[in-house]
DNA sequence: GGGAAAAGTCGTCGATCGCCTACAAGTAAA
DNA sequence: TTTACTTGTAGGCGATCGACGACTTTTCCC
């Protein structure tokens, strides 16, 4: 069964820092975004791009929310291992929307 | 199909800090632990959960994967809805581990 | 090899972090 | 009511954030 997004049927669970960075280098890679290019799209300096690829523990949960936004990496949370999954509805993906909100969402 | 945990069952998919804010609160309910007792072992303040349960944007990405390890509230990146999904593996959850290694993990 | 783009590093800056102490409101039991 | 517990806030503190500009190193393609 091949899809568009060969990628896209890898599960990675998120241990660390370093996991989320890993899944976010290699998403960027695969849609062929510089980083710059990514840190332009999702509105942070391409310096905080670099550093979170690489691991980075303080980064700002808002903001790496936002750029797995951007790169239409899905996160999920609960859904214990080895389990079937059924989701519970449509994707909605509405990255700008997305974004735009996050934007303002600095509490 | 009854599980040991009904919870546990529940896939939720995280967009926002607040997502993951909910997520956190109810596990800890049904874990039974107050704000103060989920703070200590998670070695964060009190403070700290009460802003996170409220949807804390700028909170670190560590602080939150700790969390996430001592509530057992497994992460998952990639695994894009509606399809079967067989975990990778065996759940070597060694929540002390974990925290002990994040602890020192401040890069 | 040579040149350009990409990636990584450094230092400065204002803003915010997370921790602490303390206080107030709400609940529940005695 | 009194006591105890939980939750939410506020102010102060040192530490660090992320943006930015400038620089060096690495990677890529002709």
């Amino acid at each position: 069964m091949k899809l568009a997004f060969d990628d896209f049927r890898k599960i990675m669970r998120i241990r660390t820092p370093l996991d989320i960075g890993l899944a976010i280098r290699d998403r960027r890679r695969k849609l062929k975004l510089s980083q710059a290019a990514l840190a332009r799209k999702t509105g942070v300096g391409r310096q905080w791009i670099v550093a979170v690829e690489h691991g980075k523990s303080r980064a700002e949960l808002g903001l790496v929310l936002r750029i797995l936004s951007v790169l239409k990496l899905p996160l999920t949370i609960g859904p214990d291992h080895r389990r079937l999954v059924l989701d519970d509805g449509p994707d909605p993906v509405d990255i700008d929307a997305i974004v735009n909100a996050a934007r303002d969402d600095r509490t």
